[in-house]
DNA sequence: AATGCGGGGTG
DNA sequence: CACCCAGCATT
């Protein structure tokens, strides 16, 4: 079978419906955004929960709720404590587009229903829209994420070549806003991701347990991991050599203005090609503090950091650079680095 | 369609 | 090391 067939899948819906969901009710995972729900946590769980998985998002989202309990809260908070609180969860415009949103939000008059509505939020797309939607306010549409795509491919025994999750996603989308329960939609998304994340997983699947076997056909016809069947990119490797300039009891950082695009408002151990020099700077070898490999996406980043005491010439090109800040030892610890970041800077400190 | 964005978990 | 995770915006 070549690309499944979805026809048995919709014609069954009703019993498909009725089993996934009594299967969620019993066994769905308590979750601080499931106890005493709310639009807000429901909005702050579904940023926090893009591209991040769930035992990572926990803690965050226990001390965000403290910090700021509610989008009004949120919305007069300033963005530098905003994007504190986001410190190592990664993914930091997530933080500022919600920090976007809840101030929009509160100036309207009156707040989205609708899954079309919500996507018109800066950071949120077809997925967070929908789960927004039909969580909060019982709008029926379907939600499409990694699980879903999973699940989907295997109840079909979909062997479709994508190339990556967006096209996935393309083509599955008419599947599930067509097996989704209109009457109960949100429950159904969140048991859709449920089942994907403790059941229907890449490894190791827990077929014998699904409320869902029988109206699986990769189960039937073949092994349920083949599917989904999606390219995979080559990972590229990649060098940044970085410097850590003490002077005056001050360390330097190095902060693209809130105009960037990328890593705005983030301050990072400055990249050797941040700092201003006439000629090029070298490194000495005797110098290295710190070696550490990284991946990022589909990337392998080598990072070295080395000592450097700055001429007088370049501590005034430095203090020239808008990019560049010195920031003293006891106030490192409130600005926002990316967690990395963090915990090299913290470590380094503690040499001296 | 491809790429950048972060960080952590897992086999 | 590789892939993946309650994705989105940009090109």
């Amino acid at each position: 079978m070549q690309h499944g067939n979805p026809n048995s899948l919709i014609e069954a819906k009703a019993r498909f419906c009725t089993a996934l969901e009594s299967w969620y009710a019993k066994h769905q995972r308590k979750l601080p955004w499931r106890s005493k729900p709310s639009l807000y946590k429901t909005v702050v769980s579904e940023f926090m929960l893009q591209q991040t998985q769930v035992s990572t998002v926990l803690p965050y989202f226990e001390r965000w709720l403290k910090a700021f309990p509610n989008f009004e809260a949120l919305a007069k908070a300033d963005e530098a404590l905003v994007l504190k609180r986001w410190e190592g969860l990664g993914y930091y415009s997530r933080a500022r587009n919600l920090h976007k949103l809840a101030k929009e939000l509160v100036q309207l008059p009156k707040t989205p229903q609708k899954a079309e509505g919500w996507l018109a939020f800066r950071g949120i797309g077809p997925y967070t829209a929908a789960a927004i939607a039909s969580i909060a306010f019982s709008d029926a549409s379907a939600v499409v994420d990694g699980n879903v795509i999973r699940i989907l491919a295997r109840l079909t025994a979909d062997a479709t070549p994508f190339s990556d999750n967006t096209a996935a996603l393309k083509h599955f989308s008419p599947l599930a806003q067509a097996i989704l329960d209109e009457k109960n939609p949100g429950d159904h998304n969140q048991a859709m991701m449920e089942l994907g994340a403790t059941l229907c997983t890449k490894h190791k699947p827990l077929c014998t347990v699904c409320p869902v076997m029988q109206h699986c056909q990769s189960v039937k016809h073949g092994k349920p991991e083949n599917f989904p069947k999606l390219k995979r990119k080559a990972t590229v490797k990649r060098t940044v050599e970085r410097v850590w300039i003490a002077h005056e009891g001050a360390i330097l950082l190095h902060k693209k203005t809130a105009k960037a695009k990328r890593l705005a408002d983030l301050f990072e151990i400055p990249p050797q090609s941040a700092i201003p020099s006439k000629q090029a700077l070298t490194l000495n070898s005797d110098d290295l503090l710190l070696k550490k490999s990284r991946g990022i996406s589909n990337e392998r980043i080598e990072e070295s950091i080395y000592a450097l005491k700055p001429s007088a010439a370049l501590l005034k090109k430095i203090n020239q650079d808008p990019e560049l800040h010195w920031v003293l030892k006891e106030e490192l610890e409130r600005v926002t680095l990316s967690g990395p970041h963090r915990k090299w800077a913290n470590a380094l400190l503690k040499r001296n």
